[in-house]
DNA sequence: ACAGTTTCCCGTAAATGC
DNA sequence: TGCATTTACGGGAAACTG
């Protein structure tokens, strides 16, 4: 009986994934005033048992903590929806409302909101036979917040609690006085959030250039202060996952994304290739996830590396990054356009990588309602100089280069020629040539 | 006494902008859950009277028409905001919230939500050296509405309404059998949206225009049904309002938006004008508020018209009208890009109407953190076909045009004779004349 | 099945608190 | 005063409801 009884004491378990706000794939986080779902279940699932119990959630039960660092905000569940759940059919809908007068501590003494784990306990009670039992399950920590603004610091708190729980230690006070990761736990948990996101980990490249941010401790430790705090590590990162997820699930994929490579290395790389030769690299100065392309150019002798202004999320809203990179241009002498891309590193001619990405305007080009069809094409003035003059002998300058643009000049005049006369009506023949 | 208990019974109004809701310029239009805020005031302000009254605002008090027909909502204040108002300081924060269980009348026979007219009244009873009355002002007819995309249709019943108020008439079944209104009435007030909104009304032309469009009755009746509902004319103008008011306001009231008028009549009027001249019409087609240019094209002897593929409200938000003009280009042979846009219709030339909305890029050239500006350069491949071949001789063919076109030619082919030699450093002195 | 309506909730802006 | 946190609510979409 001792041991039916304790069966029966661990009976009721908050499933695996016990709490899904609805932040799409960041459980064990919750908004008040938003609803969530749990999923409870009764494990001794004899139907004598069925539709007999009650569970109902209590918020903090039993938890020192509360009672101890007074600053801890407390909440209870929205009046009507704090009635029992059936264990039966298990799914409940509760949302969270804070109960406003919590102590004051000092803000040096206080944990940030994003820092504060709590717990949600579901309570019953089993009577059978003359057997009567108050059973209890809990869910692992959650973080409450109440703006949308506050998610990915709650996520970093889950990751990093996460990381550290070993079995069932649960210290609500975690943050306090938060233990450091090893750069070894917390890359491959940082792989992890991209493989979810974009179906992609990351990879020695990107971990390390990661590792040089976050890691300045000898001993390869991370500490949760450098990680959340002051440099905001994660904030950056999860800016860009979350950009990733908008607009860049395909791309990320697919690994044509470098992402993570310095301005530096950046360089160094495509200057070794030919004109064109460009990589997407995430911006390291907007914190709130921006992509953008670089590219080389080797036309004035000496190769020129070239950025383009990132693009943030909202600009990738209606215009698909491939659609930029494809209808990018630099605008040289007399309005002329060229697009600068034209091969991802190391050598895959844009086409081969973005080409089935890229918006076919074939069917746009008909003019709904007769409208002209416009594109979106951002274009650039040609920031490279051109080659210096020759009375300022370039020791070190490529003269294939000048030649090349000399035949390129004549190649156009040749054409000009052609219009000239087909427009003139000389060569008559020769007309169809430029106008299809 | 009778008649200073009269006074009395008459003192407490409320206020010429009753009721504000937060949706801006259209009072009258209620949200549920949104707080709104009413004034109210005492007019007898002897000191004596002073703090004396407390007003309690209650939904459609006394309301016959509630009682009759029995489809319409009914609606509470949030509870804890029910409580009295001081009339001394007449500012008070209200939200409705609706009471469920409405009397279900056939659909057919239902007003729309945005039909329903309530009103709100606030009482209070005023004790005075014997003297007790209960007195009660009240306020204009309202409409309540659960979500923001009825704020149009609401706003469509406050004006005709209000246009059909006279004196103390209220009949908050009006939209049961809405009488119609006269072209005369309903021109003025539209006209006045236009005032409020961006500044300018609507000019005889603007106005012959939407005329067609909602009158189709000998005696120039409107209907409401026409206006409202059918053809949904006046849901097509406010998406236009709000247009104007995000993004068009200066444009609007400079009075270079021609706006309304038709596809036919603007091919007839740029027709007569030189190539380049332009005009700006809304869409017709877009029920959310959209802008297009158009412009003609005499390149080909024969005028083309061309309307560019209308710009929303989205995409308007990051670019500019005024820079979406500047930038706007056709790409013709060998990837030269022109701007067709040349002067504003009659004949005012693009920069004297926006250049001053131009947005200046001097600044941003310099390119932040080292990335190279973009700017954002909408095109379309040329739409005017090319001139008809010679052999085929055209009666009515411009030949100055051709001979235009051929000076530009040559010109263009002696500008590169001229690239050639200075890159062939055959004619050094002339370097510097194309590098800056 | 569906259209008119309401609810839900993210994301931003504003308000609040400390 | 500034920063951390919450509240407010527009807007789009899902859910509701006859």
């Amino acid at each position: 009986l001792s041991l039916f009884t304790q069966l029966l004491a661990n009976a009721l378990v908050v499933e695996k994934q016990p709490i899904m706000s609805s932040l799409p794939q960041r459980p064990l986080i919750l908004k008040t005033g938003v609803r969530f779902s749990v999923r409870v279940r009764f494990l001794a699932n004899l139907p004598e048992f069925k539709c007999l119990l009650k569970v109902k959630p209590v918020f903090d039960k039993d938890v020192e903590e509360v009672k101890t660092v007074k600053w801890f905000r407390h909440f209870d569940f929205n009046r009507d929806e704090c009635k029992v759940l059936d264990v039966d059919s298990p799914n409940g809908d509760l949302s969270l409302k804070e109960i406003k007068g919590r102590a004051k501590g000092s803000i040096e003494s206080r944990l940030a909101v994003t820092e504060e784990l709590h717990i949600i306990k579901f309570v019953t009670q089993f009577r059978h036979v003359g057997l009567e039992l108050n059973i209890e399950a809990s869910t692992l920590p959650v973080v409450v917040i109440s703006a949308t603004t506050q998610v990915s610091s709650a996520w970093a708190s889950i990751m990093w609690n996460n990381m550290l729980s070993t079995g069932d230690s649960r210290n609500l006070q975690l943050f306090v006085d938060p233990p450091p990761l090893t750069w070894e736990q917390l890359s491959q948990v940082l792989s992890w959030q991209f493989l979810c996101t974009g179906k992609r980990e990351l990879d020695e490249n990107q971990l390390s250039v990661l590792r040089d941010k976050i890691v300045d401790d000898p001993d390869d430790l991370v500490y949760w202060s450098k990680f959340s705090k002051n440099e905001n590590a994660w904030l950056w990162i999860d800016g860009i996952l979350d950009l990733i997820k908008k607009h860049l699930v395909d791309l990320w994929r697919d690994g044509y994304i470098m992402g993570f490579i310095s301005r530096e290395r950046t360089a160094e790389l495509l200057k070794e290739k030919r004109t064109g030769t460009f990589l997407l690299r995430f911006s390291e100065s907007k914190t709130n996830g921006a992509i953008s392309f670089s590219w080389v150019d080797n036309s004035n002798g000496a190769p020129f590396v070239h950025s383009i202004d990132p693009y943030t999320k909202d600009e990738l809203e209606k215009t698909s990054l491939p659609d930029y990179i494809n209808t990018y241009s630099l605008r040289g002498r007399k309005s002329r356009h060229i697009n600068p891309l034209l091969y991802l590193y190391p050598d895959i001619p844009k086409d081969t990588a973005f080409g089935h990405y890229f918006t076919n305007t074939a069917e746009k080009m008909l003019g709904e309602h007769g409208y002209v069809p416009r594109k979106r094409g951002d274009f650039s003035d040609n920031p490279t100089p051109p080659p210096s003059p020759p009375r300022e002998p370039n020791t070190d300058m490529d003269m294939d280069m000048d030649m090349e643009m000399d035949v390129e000049t004549k190649l156009e005049i040749h054409e000009l020629i052609q219009e000239l006369f087909a427009d003139s009506f000389i060569f008559p023949e020769n007309y169809g040539s430029w106008t299809s």
